[in-house]
DNA sequence: AAAAAAG
C-alpha cells in the first residue's frame, strides 16, 4: 500500500533523509512519514539520544530505523565491516521483522543488515559477521553468546537501540542488556522506543541516556491504543470460553485473527481444539523449535491459516497486514501487555476488533486495565446473565441451536484478491477481503466515543529543537543525566505553560515543551485537559504511564 | 506467576 498521495504529511526526503533512503523506502511504498517519524527523523538522523513513544502500529520502526541508516557509513563509504549500530529486541520473530525492515531501507546504499538470535545455527551468523555488517539486530542471549566467543565485536556500535525498550528494561531482560551495554562505546547514540513507556523504566533508561529528547506522539485519548480498533470485553466461565471463541471466529467479518493465552499449554490446547473444529490454526509459543515458530508465523503472514494462537512472544511489535482481530483468551496480566497484545491489529490505519475474555478471577487484573487505560468499556459482568456469547455490537452468529460452531472451511482459500505463488507449480489464494479499508467492519457502525489524533501536523524543525534545548522552562539534573526535553506529539494547551511550571511531571522531566502540532480546536480542548490532569494525578506509576 | 532469552 503505498502513502504518496496523502498530502498532509511530510516526505522523508523534507526530514532530511538521504536520498538513497528515500528511493529505496519509496521502493517498499513508503513515501510519507507519520507522527512518531516526523518527530524522532530530525533528531535521530543528527545523532541524539531519544525517548520514542507512539501507539502500536504507527511506524516506531521506521522511526529509529531511518535514522540508524544514514547515520552509518556503508561499505563504498569506506565501511570496514565492523558493526556500527545494534538494535536489541525481546523476541526472535520480531528480530527478524526489523532486520527485514531495516535491509528494505538501506538496500540502495548496500546496507548490510543481519539478525542475530538463538534457536537456530550459529555458523550462519558467524560467516556473516566474517564477512562483515553494517547493523545488527538481534536478541541477547545470542549476542552475548557471540561476544563472549569474541565473534562479535561492538566496540564501533555509534547508535543503540532498544526496541520494546520497556519490556528490555524489565527484570527479565535487564541484566543481559547491561552487559551488552557495558561492550558500547560510551560515546554513542542510544534510543529506546516502545508504545509503552512505565515510569520506573523511563526512570531507570535515564542512567543510559545523554541529554535525550523524549517524542511522544499520537492520540491522547487512550494512548499507546490505536484509535481504530473496536475493544469488547466478555464475561466468560472456563466451560463456554471455546464456544464463545468459535462463534467469533465465525464471524463473517473477520480476516487474519491472533489469539492470545496465558501459557505455552493452553496455546496448544486452543490450537488443537479449534483445528478439531475445523479452523486453520497454527501455534506460537516458546517451547516451539525455531523453525516451527517460524514456519507458523510464515504460514499466518500468508494467509494459509488465518488463525494464529500465541503467547505473549507474539504480544509485541510483530506487524502482520490483514489482522482484523485480536481475541485475548486469557486475560492479559496488565495493561502493558494489553495494549501490545490489540496492537497487532488496527495498525497503519486500519480498523480492528479486539475481544477480551474475562473470567471471574480476572476482574480484578481486567478492572486494572480498564481503568489504567480509561477505556470505559462496558463492564463484562453485565453481558454474563443475559447470554454467555451474545454481544450485540459484535458480529458473531447468535443461533445456540446446539451444533458445535465449527470453521467454514470456504473462508480460507476463498474470496481472494491475488495467488501467490508458492513454487512447485501450486498456488495458494489468500483472503484478503477485510484488509484495512473503508468496508472494514468497525467503521461501519458510529465509534463508541469520539477519538481524535492528534501529532500528525508538522515538521519538527531544527531551529525549534534549538529553541527548545536552549530556553527550557525549568531544567533540573539527576544522577548526572541531562533532564531530557519533551517533544508532545499531542497539542499542548494554552495553559499548559503554567502547569508545566507548578507541576512538573513526577521524574523532573519535564523542561520543556516544545509545540510541534497544530492547535487544538477549542471544542476538545477542555476535555483534553481534564484527561492531562486524570493521567498526571495517576497514582501508580507504571499505571499512569502505561497510558502515555 | 508466566513468558521470553543461550544451549
Amino acid at each position: 500500500m503505498t502513502n504518496a498521495s496523502d498530502n498532509s504529511k511530510p516526505t522523508f526526503a523534507q526530514l532530511g533523509a538521504r536520498p538513497e533512503t528515500v528511493a529505496a523506502l519509496a521502493a517498499m511504498g513508503i513515501e510519507r512519514a507519520f507522527a512518531i517519524q516526523q518527530y524522532a527523523l530530525p533528531i535521530g538522523i543528527r545523532g541524539g539520544d531519544m525517548i520514542g513513544q507512539a501507539p502500536t502500529g504507527t511506524g516506531k520502526t521506521l522511526g529509529f530505523g531511518v535514522p540508524v541508516i544514514d547515520r552509518v557509513l556503508s561499505p563504498q563509504d569506506g565501511a570496514d565491516g565492523a558493526p556500527q549500530a545494534l538494535i536489541v529486541v525481546p523476541t526472535r520473530e520480531l528480530g527478524l521483522q526489523v532486520a527485514k525492515d531495516l535491509a528494505g531501507a538501506g538496500k540502495t546504499r548496500g546496507i548490510r543488515v543481519l539478525p542475530i538470535y538463538g534457536g537456530v545455527a550459529y555458523e550462519p551468523q558467524v560467516e556473516a559477521l566474517r564477512k562483515g555488517v553494517e547493523i545488527l539486530v538481534g536478541t541477547p542471549g545470542r549476542l552475548l553468546d557471540l561476544a563472549k566467543q569474541k565473534q562479535l565485536k561492538l566496540d564501533r556500535v555509534r547508535s543503540l537501540v532498544l526496541d520494546e525498550a520497556d519490556r528490555m528494561l524489565d527484570l527479565g531482560f535487564l541484566d543481559d542488556v547491561e552487559k551488552i551495554l557495558s561492550m558500547l562505546p560510551e560515546d554513542r547514540q542510544t534510543m529506546l522506543f516502545s508504545a509503552t513507556m512505565p515510569d520506573p523504566i523511563v526512570h531507570l533508561s535515564r542512567r543510559f541516556l545523554r541529554n535525550p529528547v523524549t517524542v511522544h506522539a499520537g492520540h491522547d485519548d487512550v494512548p499507546g491504543v490505536s484509535p481504530q480498533t473496536k475493544q469488547f470485553a466478555y464475561r466468560t466461565h472456563q466451560l463456554n470460553r471455546l464456544e464463545l471463541l468459535a462463534r467469533i471466529l465465525q464471524s463473517k467479518e473477520r480476516g487474519l485473527t491472533m489469539i492470545f493465552t496465558r501459557t505455552k499449554r493452553n496455546a496448544d490446547r486452543v490450537t488443537e481444539d479449534l483445528d478439531f473444529r475445523g479452523f486453520a490454526a497454527a501455534a506460537v509459543h516458546g517451547d516451539l523449535g525455531q523453525g516451527a515458530r517460524e514456519r507458523a508465523l510464515r504460514a499466518f503472514r500468508t494467509g494459509k491459516v488465518d488463525v494464529l494462537v500465541a503467547t505473549d512472544v507474539a504480544a509485541r511489535g510483530l506487524d502482520v497486514s490483514g489482522v482484523t482481530h485480536v481475541i485475548n483468551y486469557d486475560c492479559p496480566e496488565d495493561p502493558e501487555t494489553y495494549v501490545h497484545r490489540i496492537g497487532r491489529t488496527g495498525r497503519a490505519g486500519a480498523t480492528g476488533v479486539a475481544v477480551t475474555f474475562v473470567d471471574w478471577e480476572d476482574m480484578p487484573r481486567w478492572r486494572l486495565v480498564d481503568k489504567t487505560l480509561g477505556l470505559e468499556i462496558p463492564d463484562p459482568q453485565e453481558t454474563y446473565h443475559t447470554s454467555p456469547w451474545v454481544y450485540t455490537d459484535l458480529d458473531i452468529p447468535t443461533d445456540t441451536s446446539g451444533t458445535l460452531p465449527t470453521a467454514d472451511r470456504s473462508r480460507v482459500g476463498l474470496g481472494a484478491e491475488h495467488e501467490e505463488d508458492l513454487g512447485g507449480g501450486r498456488s495458494r489464494r489468500r483472503t484478503t477481503t477485510k484488509r484495512g479499508g473503508s468496508d472494514a467492519p468497525a467503521a461501519e457502525r458510529p465509534p463508541r466515543r469520539r477519538r481524535r489524533i492528534t501529532g500528525e501536523a508538522e515538521l519538527v524543525t531544527e531551529e525549534a529543537l534549538a529553541d527548545a534545548e536552549v530556553k527550557p522552562r525549568r531544567r533540573r539534573r539527576r544522577g548526572g543525566a541531562e533532564a531530557p526535553v519533551i517533544v508532545e506529539g499531542a497539542a499542548p494547551q494554552a495553559d499548559d505553560a503554567t502547569e508545566a511550571e507548578r507541576k512538573p511531571r513526577r521524574r523532573g522531566a519535564a523542561t520543556a515543551v516544545l509545540e510541534a502540532a497544530p492547535a487544538e480546536d477549542s471544542a476538545d480542548a477542555p476535555k483534553a485537559r481534564r484527561r492531562r490532569r486524570r493521567r498526571s494525578g495517576g497514582t501508580s506509576g507504571s499505571a499512569d504511564s502505561a497510558a502515555e
